[in-house]
DNA sequence: CTCCTTTGTCATAGC
DNA sequence: TCGCTATGACAAAGG
């Protein structure tokens, strides 16, 4: 026991060490305050791993009743059951990585906007006023007509065959200026707000409070504020230094591009629980790659890896970025444009496609600026903000691309972005819009340049038209797309589903493994700092949150990024719950096509997605395969991490099979069915044995039907049967009622106890005033030593045992205890015993009874407490499950409501009246006939309608009729 | 030495 | 009424 001891002190410490390099944040407080109180008795208390097993128990415990809920047994249960969880969970350490990198994104946006010198005065300042209101609505997008070209069209409709987005609306401008400024700074204390929720949600499931400490991650936020500024101050702008300085480098990042794609992407995966949902996230994604594929391929990059660290500042510098970028990025800008809404993730795969990736740092730093561009036109900064935030998270995020290229450069990029996005709070999709909108002029310049210098752009998107006037294409694509800004209702509902989606996250995030978000100083090394550079270095980890995140948000992202993004907010959960939306997006809009491409591409994705070592081996099957595994222990097995953590032991194999015993004897229903309380079992056997009078089955009857304690053996029975009432004590007598109690078969199934032979009584009183001189010894140096023999089983007996000793009771404590009454009485009456003598049986018999009983109470209190815990874990589970469902409902239906939307936006935009004119979009509207008919009718009659039949106008849509 | 855990025991209620 | 069980409370022993 005592090298048990020091396994489990040492395997805790083991443990807790490596979950802090992970990076997982240990809060076994938070969960078992928050969780069940009962939890915290059972872990942490008497059947802790970590509490001292006392090994005079294993008598009762072992002997009585087999395995007691509080005994070593339990012990080996719970540590092979976090052991087992530990193993499972070593997958699962990644996830905290996966916030790192919603951190990241959060930084650069921040960064850059701040620190940049050159755009700061300008950008800056405007950043901070667009920072809460653009994240907020993305969803203002949804009304604004579709106007991009041809590509964004197609990007827009997601499904290009159809050419559902081709058609631009001319009128599209109007609705999208309408929608641009909407919710503005309403977000940050509604997002606040949320996010409060959120936290008790999260700390309820497990989330360590540091999580959500907004105080402490302000404090942060101000120490890297400051820091920021002092580099600021130094290197004149972040911005160009964060992206195109660090990143910069093609040669080094660029030739992992193709992966880094599957990075960016694979984040949806991990949400794939179910098979269908894996179906469909893999469909979304193999789509997206289509729009990518069509998109890239129309505009090949010629020079990506010419990425020429842009010298110019702010803007200046962004629009270097986009030109160094090459056309890829813009291409992919153009794409998310028209083809995903609320999606950076389509984005972001067109960066990081292969065509592109000869550079995919340069990609990374040329997102921004094409995002900048269209954000500056476009007049909604909530939906730039959002396509910015998704944008850069996604730059920074792709590891892959950081190892394949050299791992340095980017790397330290990332983490000096870290850094500084813990401090800065305010998200850099925040302050992009506002930056671009006032270094249009600059931004125009980069485009004309980039326009001159790869001519192929314009083909796509041209950069001098949509840079300045992006707001033009950025109205078409967003607007239609994002049917989430709608309404209040609607951002309720996506911030619903995010709540939801947090409490999944939670629940197999936080509590399968919490990140070591919070700057502990512990695992300071590993907190934010080596996050950053895990995850930078490994990229799996980053990527995976991200596409955690992204995978269970839809498109509801945009509300839920203003939260985060909001400077409260700042700290790493959120942050990373920011990233999601992106993913989402990616999911949604893509979720049409099917190609091969894109296939691969996700593959790419998925390996990225995997843990580093996993990464080498995996091809696209495997990772799908290992992340459903994950996910599945995970939504299965809801036992925190946290329980891994606190134990510590032995090896698998031991441990399955404690818990396979202890399955089979869980619940103290179980063991009361073979308590000796029940009648058919310890007396039944009992008596049987009684009445044979043949001591060894009795002695073992006994034994195994639960006996606390006192053992029947043939001696005992010997002594019995040949025993007059006042006949001579025989040593062997209390011998063998104390060897009783170690039944070495107790010890058999667990190894780790077979060396253990403690025989620990220490309710026997050290001196026995009342006990009587053994009988008559033959010499004294042998009396002695019997005396000695005597004492030492004295010290092993129970007082009752000593006292019935004393008192010469001819049977021994076992029968006493365990006969039935009749047996018992019988007993009795055989032997002819003094009052004292009765009261003394009666006694033993009743205090021996009330032991088991008590030792039966408290296993079923044991085994109540586990049974809840179980329970609880269950419902758990199955709010994970109905929350899943949720949100995989609430995706299907925001697709729906796209695809509705984006088709009357198509049909609408079509319409012409008899003189070729169309129709104001203010004035008419479609309305669908239940029979698939659709009607064009005025808006002011379109309420009457609803109740009435469709009767004023009921032209049938001409389509196809215009372009 | 103190605190905590485990266990045994007592008193009591209930079956 | 007796026997037994269940359980809260207390104390002892040990870590």
């Amino acid at each position: 026991m005592l090298y048990l001891k020091k396994n489990l002190t040492e395997g805790l410490i083991q443990f807790a060490i490596l979950l802090s390099l992970i990076g997982v944040r240990v809060d076994v407080d938070t969960y078992l305050s928050s969780q069940l109180p009962p939890l915290r008795e059972i872990f942490l208390g008497p059947s802790s791993a970590y509490t001292q097993t006392q090994f005079h128990n294993l008598r009762n415990t072992l002997d009585g009743y087999g395995l007691h809920p509080k005994s070593v047994d339990l012990d080996y249960y719970f540590t092979a059951r976090r052991l087992l969880n530990e193993v499972r969970s070593l997958d699962r350490l990644q996830v905290p990585s996966t916030e790192l990198s919603a951190w990241l994104a959060y930084r650069d946006t921040e960064g850059p906007v701040v620190s940049s010198p050159q755009s700061g005065s300008s950008s800056s300042g405007i950043a901070l006023e667009n920072a809460s209101g653009g994240l907020e609505e993305m969803g203002n997008l949804e009304s604004s007509a579709v106007r991009g070209n041809g590509t964004l069209d197609q990007g827009y409709g997601q499904e290009p065959e159809e050419n559902l987005g081709a058609v631009a609306p001319e009128d599209s401008s109007e609705l999208h200026n309408d929608d641009g400024d909407s919710s503005s700074n309403n977000l940050t204390k509604e997002d606040i707000d949320l996010i409060d929720i959120l936290w008790r949600q999260d700390i309820d499931l497990g989330a360590g409070r540091e999580v959500f400490d907004y105080s402490s991650r302000q404090k942060e936020n101000k120490v890297e504020k400051r820091r920021s500024e002092e580099e600021e101050e130094e290197g004149g702008f972040t911005w160009t230094r964060g992206w195109g300085g660090e990143l910069e480098d093609p040669s080094e990042e660029g030739p992992s591009t193709s992966s880094s794609q599957g990075p960016l992407l694979s984040p949806l995966l991990p949400q794939t629980d179910s098979p269908l949902d894996r179906e469909q996230q893999w469909q979304d994604i193999m789509a997206i790659m289509d729009l990518q594929d069509m998109e890239i391929s129309e505009a090949a990059d010629p020079s990506f890896n010419t990425s020429s660290s842009s010298s110019g500042v702010d803007t200046g510098s962004l629009a270097d970025f986009s030109f160094s970028t090459h056309t890829p990025i813009n291409q992919d800008v153009s794409l998310h444009q028209a083809s995903l809404p609320s999606c950076s993730q389509d984005f972001q795969g067109g960066f990081f496609s292969p065509e592109l990736g000869s550079c995919p740092m340069e990609a990374v730093g040329t997102a921004p600026p094409a995002t900048l561009l269209r954000l500056s036109s476009s007049n909604s900064s909530d939906v730039d903000s959002t396509f910015e935030a998704t944008n850069l998270t996604d730059v920074l995020l792709p590891p892959r691309l950081n190892g394949s290229s050299n791992g340095t450069g980017l790397p330290d990029l990332l983490t000096g972005l870290l850094e500084e996005a813990l401090l800065d709070e305010i998200s850099l999709l925040d302050l992009l819009p506002s930056l671009v909108d006032q270094t249009s002029p600059s931004l125009q310049e980069c485009l004309r340049l980039l326009e001159a210098t790869f001519p192929f752009v314009e083909e796509t998107e041209d950069p001098s038209e949509e840079g300045p006037s992006t707001s033009s294409s950025q109205g078409p694509l967003l607007s239609p797309l994002l049917p989430q800004t709608d309404s209040p209702l609607d951002r309720e509902q996506q911030w619903q589903d995010i709540m939801a989606i947090m409490d999944l996250q939670d629940m197999e995030i936080s509590e399968a493994a919490d990140p070591s978000f919070n700057t502990s100083s512990s695992s300071s090394g590993v907190d934010t700092g080596s996050l950053a550079d895990f995850s930078f270095s490994t990229h799996t980890p980053i990527n995976q949150d991200v596409s955690l995140h992204q995978a269970s948000l839809p498109s509801c992202s945009q509300d839920f990024q203003g939260g985060f993004f909001s400077p409260e907010l700042g700290s790493c959960p959120m942050e990373a719950v920011g990233t999601a939306p992106p993913a989402t997006l990616l999911r949604l809009s893509s979720s049409n096509s099917s190609d091969v491409d894109s296939t691969f591409e996700a593959t790419n994705l998925t390996d990225v997605l995997l843990p580093p070592r996993l990464n080498g081996s995996s091809n696209g099957t495997g990772l799908p395969d290992l992340l459903t595994g994950l996910l599945e222990e995970a939504l299965l097995d809801e036992i925190s991490l946290l329980d891994l953590a606190l134990v510590e032991g032995f090896n698998p194999a031991q441990a399955s099979r404690l818990r396979e015993e202890f399955d089979s004897d869980s619940g103290l229903s179980l063991d009361s069915s073979r308590s000796p309380a029940s009648p058919s079992g310890s007396e039944t056997s009992s008596s049987s044995s009684s009445s044979s009078s043949s001591s060894s089955s009795s002695s073992s009857s006994f034994s195994e039907e639960g006996a606390v304690g006192y053992s029947t053996d043939s001696e005992a029975v010997d002594f019995e049967e040949g025993g007059a009432v006042g006949g001579c004590y025989q040593p062997e007598f209390s011998k063998f009622c104390r060897m009783s109690y170690q039944d070495p078969s107790r010890f058999s199934h667990l190894p780790q106890l077979e060396h253990v032979a403690h025989n620990h009584t220490y309710n026997l009183a050290p001196s026995h005033p009342d006990l009587p001189p053994a009988p008559g010894k033959k010499g004294a140096g042998r009396e002695k030593q019997q005396q000695q023999q005597q004492d030492l089983l004295d010290k092993q007996q129970s007082r009752d045992e000593r006292r019935a000793r004393a008192m010469k009771i001819p049977f021994s404590n076992e029968k006493i205890v365990h006969l039935p009454v009749e047996e018992f009485n019988e007993l009795l009456s055989k032997h002819r015993l003094s009052e004292a003598q009765l009261a003394l049986v009666r006694d033993i018999r009743r205090r021996g009874k009330n032991k088991m009983a008590a030792q039966n109470c408290r296993k079923r209190k044991l085994d109540t407490i586990l049974n809840l815990e179980q329970g609880v874990e269950a419902l758990r589970r199955d709010k994970a499950r109905l929350l899943r469902e949720k949100v995989e409902f609430v995706r299907s239906l925001r697709q729906m409501k796209q695809k509705m939307q984006s088709l009357h936006q198509e049909v609408f935009s079509r319409l012409r009246d008899e003189s070729g004119r169309p129709y104001p979009a203010g004035e008419f509207s479609l309305q669908y006939g239940s029979d698939g008919s659709v009607l064009l009718v005025p808006r002011r009659l379109r309420d009457e309608q609803q109740q009435q039949q469709p009767s004023r106008k009921p032209e049938k849509k001409q389509k196809d009729k215009k372009k």
